[in-house]
DNA sequence: CAGTTTTTATATCGATCGTCACAAAACACA
DNA sequence: TGTGTTTTGTGACGATCGATATAAAAACTG
């Protein structure tokens, strides 16, 4: 099959593009709160054409969760993975939800799983499932991340990685939460120390 | 002024049960995805009582929060006060979260604050004040419940009362999005203990 | 060039949105 | 028993909702 030539008149966006435009759109209004007319201004694409690439609006949201949680575009768990000392990434994790979190530039703020996603899980179909294979693929890496570090000694060999990539995990949630509250970025600083000795400490005896 | 005895048509609904009501339906289906009609529906009123009752949608809104929030209709948090042991207390206080938030008994799941209001903040008026004062109110609550320990002696004097209960706070918002996302209540119990032990570890030297 | 195929923009569908007149109904007071 | 006051249910307002029918526009093929 070839893709790279098709008939008829060539689409004037890109299906990826719009898609994270939709995203875009979701997490600051919601699912309900994102009219069809909203979503199109912003994708820059008529209505035909999104009904045409995408089906309805309830496909879209769909293909908008999976396309977010698959183009890696949870920039905290970017900086976990990406910092060498293991302490410096679980703070740097913390440090990177809180600059998200608080971003005013434009983009929404806080997470989209967590603000929106979540409040549709209850009423949306498919949104759950999404949502709870995000949790679990999220959680995964992180524990993961914390075996590597057990078997180069930096952590204990008692380290307990699958319950700290939880706490972890959890921790962001309340982060995100006041920031949507509208919580000043250097407030929510305050405590990431104290997150960080939580998440590292070691097992208890 | 007399309030008791009032001039005309006697009002034929409960303001507070509705506006528990109302809760109730915001709380299911967000802000926007909560209509007039599925409001009026559940509040028992029809849509001009609500109008001469509460102004409109947004005002009721506003009102439903501000409810929710003095009605001390927490759970968690009362099973945390009420608690003598303070380790059964921050125990307690998760396990009224995962009960809560894992309860299918036709209410809705997880948290009205963290679901709902939270989703809501960016771009409905009043709303982000009223969740940073619900979140500061709450943690003020759980911090006094430490200091309380803390001069009983059942804590240590250094013991980071603020910290722990932003903390524990934070835990909270895991478990409610977790619980939204369909993880099963044995699940999210799981983590408890580490949850508890993190909460009340003491202070780093 | 015409013929085919696909995407585009316009314009609109019925349904539902939030909101509100309107008049009948239910009370207190005279 | 009126009379005044407030709440009630019915119904409908313009606007917007999600979703399409239609046809012009833009590419390729022969």
């Amino acid at each position: 099959m070839n893709d790279t030539k098709k008939l008829g008149r060539p689409k004037q966006f890109d299906r990826d593009d719009a898609l994270a435009r939709a995203v875009s759109v979701f997490w600051k209004h919601g699912y309900e709160g994102a009219s069809v007319k909203r979503l199109t201004d912003a994708m820059g694409i008529s209505s035909p054409s999104l009904y045409a690439e995408f089906g309805d609006k309830h496909a879209l949201y769909i293909d908008a969760i999976r396309s977010y949680t698959q183009d890696d575009a949870c920039a905290p768990i970017a900086r976990f993975e990406a910092e060498p000392d293991i302490v410096r990434a679980v703070l740097g994790f913390f440090e990177a939800v809180v600059t998200d979190a608080t971003d005013v530039s434009g983009a929404p703020r806080g997470c989209f799983l967590a603000s929106c996603v979540s409040t549709s899980a209850g009423h949306v179909e498919g949104a759950a499932t999404l949502l709870r294979q995000a949790i679990e693929t999220t959680e995964t890496r992180i524990a993961a991340r914390f075996d590597e570090e057990k078997a180069r000694g930096t952590l204990p060999p008692d380290f307990p990685s699958r319950d700290r990539a939880r706490l972890q995990f959890d921790l962001r949630q309340g982060l995100v939460f006041r920031a949507r509250a509208g919580c000043a970025p250097e407030d929510l600083r305050a405590g990431l120390a104290g997150h960080v000795r939580a998440v590292l400490a070691p097992a208890p005896s």
